[in-house]
DNA sequence: CGAAATGTTGACTATATTCAAGGCAAGTGG
DNA sequence: CCACTTGCCTTGAATATAGTCAACATTTCG
């Protein structure tokens, strides 16, 4: 802890809709991010984005870049957005600096890792009605965890349907109606940015999901 | 490399379509593959698989599992293969052996993320040519470079058509006429295993890949 | 209040899946 | 050596799923 603090650099305040990396970029920065949400994106060359995934309070982000050189996503915010700022040295030095940080750090990209596996398999082998369950059902839950209530109240989710799109490989017109399809069949509901579920047994078996609903433990950064 | 040949417990050798190991296992070793090929795969409830990425020597296996506790992916050799086995303390007490191991560790980990992102790109907005030409360049690219020639005489690949569609996220049928497609298209052809390019151009050309061909350094485990 | 962004719906089209049938090649046992 | 099986590849036809286009409603924001 003593040696995180004094790798900090500072935090950073940044508005909504800014560009925290750009793709391709070779950053020397990693940070965390404190508090609102942010996604990380690729883009073809034809334009279409794929959203890879959704970043939450208490994420890592930049650490490919950081690790590899340069790395092929970039990172959006959704909101106003607060980031705590770190030198590369977190990662690179992380071993000389503290045995546990580095660890830590691997077993943070692992779970990094899992979570696109488990978005693969949402891409490859579910159907539209199932995509949208399960995105819904991991947001919830991350989102949920963050909240004292556990999201007894929903959970916010600032993402449009143009973001879901893109993050399901799904057209805007076919996720709209696949959402309300959704929502006559599970009551759940995802209106002005706030997501409700009423009934997550319902949805989790439309979802189809892998892992179990285990909580998942991980180190903090 | 001292501290990598004391923890190397031995060398395993399996058969062609053993279930190295299991999805959900929590594995306490960690194995680097030799020789052969493999892939990583995950199944839906229903049965539908998922083919997460291959494995071709030099890769790492089981990374997630010994650090996440259980991770949700299984492993199967598409032929007789050869691995070397570690305990699970190379990447869980990395820092305290070694600071260049561990940071080797961690960038090994970091790629796997960003090969699974391109993944996703091609899943979430490729067109089904575009994916078989994709993940045919990939490929070729791996295994030519773990050759002598670089791949002049082609490159064995010893995927089915199904390990291909359960890969891309398509039927058995669609892939294969897409993969038909793609041959008289771009003069590629992959038969009994063999896959050979004559035009890596034109291949790349309807690929559309994310990143570009820069050969990929990374540390040997 | 008005403009712009986001959400909604229907009609039509394209892409991919499913079903079904047959082909080729490698391996097995008589 | 040859029938026979088995696994994998190939092709066409019918169907289902998702994409595109277009119009309009609603919400958000300046």
């Amino acid at each position: 802890m003593a040696v995180l603090a004094q790798l900090k650099q500072r935090e950073i305040r940044v508005p909504a809709g800014s560009l925290l990396i750009h793709e391709g970029q070779a950053s020397t920065r990693v940070y965390t991010m404190l508090d609102g949400w942010a996604y990380r994106f690729r883009t073809l060359a034809n334009g279409r984005r794929q959203i890879l995934d959704f970043v939450l309070a208490g994420d890592f982000v930049g650490a490919q870049h950081a690790l590899i050189g340069n790395a092929w996503h970039g990172v959006r915010t959704l909101t106003d957005a607060t980031f705590c700022v770190f030198g590369r040295e977190l990662l690179t030095d992380a071993s000389r600096l503290s045995s546990t940080l580095s660890n830590d750090a691997c077993v943070l990209i692992a779970h990094e890792c899992s979570a696109l596996e488990e978005q693969l398999l949402s891409l490859g082998q579910r159907t539209a009605l199932e995509r949208v369950a399960a995105l819904l059902l991991i947001t919830f839950r991350r989102a949920a965890a963050l909240q004292v209530d556990r999201g007894a109240s929903g959970v916010f989710f600032p993402a449009t349907q143009q973001d879901i799109a893109d993050t399901l490989g799904l057209s805007l017109v076919h996720t709209n109606k696949t959402m309300r399809r959704l929502e006559r069949l599970t009551r759940c509901s995802l209106r002005r940015s706030r997501l409700t579920i009423e009934d997550i047994g319902a949805l989790s078996r439309v979802a189809n999901l892998y892992s179990d609903g285990r909580p998942i433990t991980r180190p903090l950064l």
